[in-house]
DNA sequence: TTTTTTGGTAAGCCACAACTTACCGTATTC
DNA sequence: GAATACGGTAAGTTGTGGCTTACCAAAAAA
């Protein structure tokens, strides 16, 4: 199962604020790690895990690193999500066509 | 932000089990227990983790103690991931927009 | 009323995740 | 070519999260 690495990626609030970061536009780890509680190692540590979970892509331009949102990844985990609704709908089904079935479908 | 309790406890695979088998139906703490690599009491334990971040629902009946998803906990997440494609939506409409007040709308 | 079932909680252990500082390699720029 | 900017990695520390066993309380069954 994939999805072990995507939601510990995001169970990090300091990770959470990396993304939320790269929502408008991709961003160097010196640009992200401004303004933020932690060390400038610490966020291309989490930059890692994130990339590794597939949540972010790099792009290198000189000696920078851009980083950017992959959406791909978070899609991953709405699907994953999705999951606890299938079985309701599927047994709200059940429950209708056993009833339609039961008394000839006055109802 | 009430987000983090969400995460912290979806993002256990033990707890991910848990949740997976209460989609059909709430169940026991002996019944959830079952069949799992880890003890009774660390399964209560997740189950109170679970509780606090609003993901399931317990109701007493006698000395058991039924189980339940509580789909609002799973729908927030859900939200809160949305939030990641808004900015998109909302910079494509404003390119669009952009572009038709330019060119008077040729494209 | 004793015994059994059910499950929450306490205490203690241990692995690991999130930091820090120190260091290094590689592009720019002067 | 020397100095600077940028950022990844190593090593070490520390807090905490998940587990275990032991114990306790309450309801049901005997």
């Amino acid at each position: 199962m994939a999805y072990q690495k995507i939601f510990t990626a995001m169970a990090d609030p300091t990770r959470r604020i990396v993304l939320e970061k790269l929502k408008g536009k991709p961003r160097t780890v010196a640009d992200i790690a401004n303004d933020m509680p932690v060390s400038r190692p610490a966020v291309s540590q989490h930059l890692k895990v994130l990339q590794e979970a597939g949540l972010v892509n790099v792009e290198a331009i000189g000696t920078r690193r851009f980083y950017s949102l992959r959406r791909e990844g978070i899609e991953k985990l709405r699907k994953y999500l999705d999951g606890f609704w299938e079985d309701v709908v599927a047994s709200y089904a059940a429950k209708v066509f056993k009833r339609k079935n039961a008394d000839g479908g006055t109802e």
